[in-house]
DNA sequence: TCCATCATGTAAACAGTTACATGATTGC
DNA sequence: GCAATCATGTAACTGTTTACATGATGGA
C-alpha cells in the first residue's frame, strides 16, 4: 500500500486513455488530447512527458516495450496498480468539487454587468448569445460523431456539453428578455 | 500606452469587486471570494496578496489610504487605467475560450464509463443525480438570495449558474433512461 | 488575562503553458 | 536531397494552493 495520494483529472484522463486504447507512446496521449473537440487541455508536450515520467515513478504506467523506430520512443501500459488508481479516480466519487458548479468565464463576467452602460451591455448580451449559437452548432456535430463513431459513453459526454451549451443558450435569452433586448432570430433548438 | 497585457479572469473579478465595493483592503477581497457560493477561487492569502500587489505594480490599482488601525492594511482603489482595463475585460469579449464548453469533472468521468462494470457504473449516475439534485437546491436558494438582495446582475450570475445544474440533472436523467436504470424520484425542477 | 479569530503577509510546492531544441520520417 | 512535419523531450515562466509565521483584536 503506497502513499494512496489521489490523481489530478488530467492524470485521470491519460489513465484512462492508455487503459481503452492499449499501451501508447506519450505522443499518442497527447493528439487524443490535441485532437480532442472539448480542449480543456491543450495536451503540449510539457504537461504530457512530464505526466507520464510521474505516474512511472508511481508505478501506475510501466514501460511495455520500445516502438521501434529509432526515435527512442516507449510504449507505456497499466500496471495493476495504475489499473485501480483509474477505477477510484473514475468509480462513484465523494468529493463535492466533482458534482458543485464549475467556473464559466462569461457567467462571472455578467455579475459585473452593472458597471458597463446599457449600450455596450446590450452588445455584451447579443455577442453572447450570437457566439454560443454558433458554438451549439459545433457540439451538436461533434455529439452526432460520437453516436456514429460506436462509443456509447463518448457520445453522452458530448451530449452533456451539448446540453450544458443549449443551457447557456437559455440564460442569455432569459437575460436578454429581463434586459429589454431584442435577440437576432434563432430558434431554440428542442433537440 | 502601457504594455496591453490582459488581465486573467481572477484579477478581473478583484477589479471588479473592488470597483463594486469602494477601495478594499485585500482581506476585504478574499472575504468575498471565501464567502462566495461558486468558489472557483479559494481566496487564499497567497493569491490575492500577491495579485493585489501585481496590480498596483502596473497602476491599476493604488493605495487610497491606510486602515487606521495597527495591523498596517491598506485600502487599494481602481486607478483610470484600472477602470479602462476592467472595462476591457468585461466588455464584449472575443477570445472563443470565453464561449466556448468548460471542463466538467464529471462529464470527464463520463467518458471512461466503458472501464466500469455494469453495477459500478449504475451507482456512478445514480449517486451523481443524487448529489446534483442537492447541489440544485442550493443554487435555487443562492439564486433567491441574489434576487432578493437586489443586485440584479447578481441574480442573473446565479440564474445561470442554476441552469447549468439543472442542465446536468437533465443530462444525468438522460443517461439513466438510456441505460435502463431506474432514478429515485425527485420530480424535475420545472422552474 | 488569555485564547480564538482576524488580518497581513511569505515560502515552497505544483501543475500546466509557451517556447525552444533536436533528431527522425515522409512527401515531393 | 530538401522541406515540412512528426516525435521526443527540456526549460523557463505563471498563477494558484497549502502551509506557515506573526502580530492585532475582541470576547470570556
Amino acid at each position: 500500500m503506497s502513499k494512496a495520494k489521489g490523481l489530478t483529472d488530467l492524470e485521470g484522463c491519460v489513465l484512462g486513455i492508455i487503459r481503452a486504447k492499449g499501451a501508447c507512446t506519450p505522443y499518442v496521449v497527447r493528439r487524443e488530447f490535441m485532437q480532442s473537440t472539448t480542449p480543456y487541455w491543450s495536451g503540449s508536450a510539457g504537461a504530457i512527458y512530464p505526466l507520464v515520467a510521474r505516474l512511472r515513478r508511481r508505478r501506475l504506467l510501466r514501460a511495455v516495450r520500445p516502438t521501434g523506430d529509432l526515435r527512442g520512443g516507449t510504449l507505456y501500459g497499466l500496471t495493476a496498480a495504475g489499473d485501480r488508481a483509474l477505477r477510484q479516480w473514475l468509480g462513484p466519487v465523494l468529493e463535492p468539487a466533482v458534482y458543485a458548479s464549475h467556473p464559466d468565464p462569461l457567467r462571472t463576467r455578467v455579475s459585473f454587468l452593472a458597471l458597463l452602460t446599457p449600450a455596450v451591455r446590450a452588445t455584451f448580451v447579443t455577442e453572447a448569445a450570437t457566439r454560443i449559437r454558433a458554438h451549439l452548432e459545433d457540439l451538436a456535430r461533434a455529439a452526432e460523431a460520437a453516436q456514429a463513431c460506436g462509443d456509447r459513453y463518448e457520445f453522452h459526454a458530448s451530449r452533456g456539453a451539448y446540453l450544458a451549451g443549449e443551457a447557456r443558450l437559455t440564460w442569455l435569452e432569459e437575460m436578454a428578455r429581463a434586459m429589454d433586448i431584442p435577440l437576432p432570430g434563432g430558434s431554440t433548438s428542442t433537440s
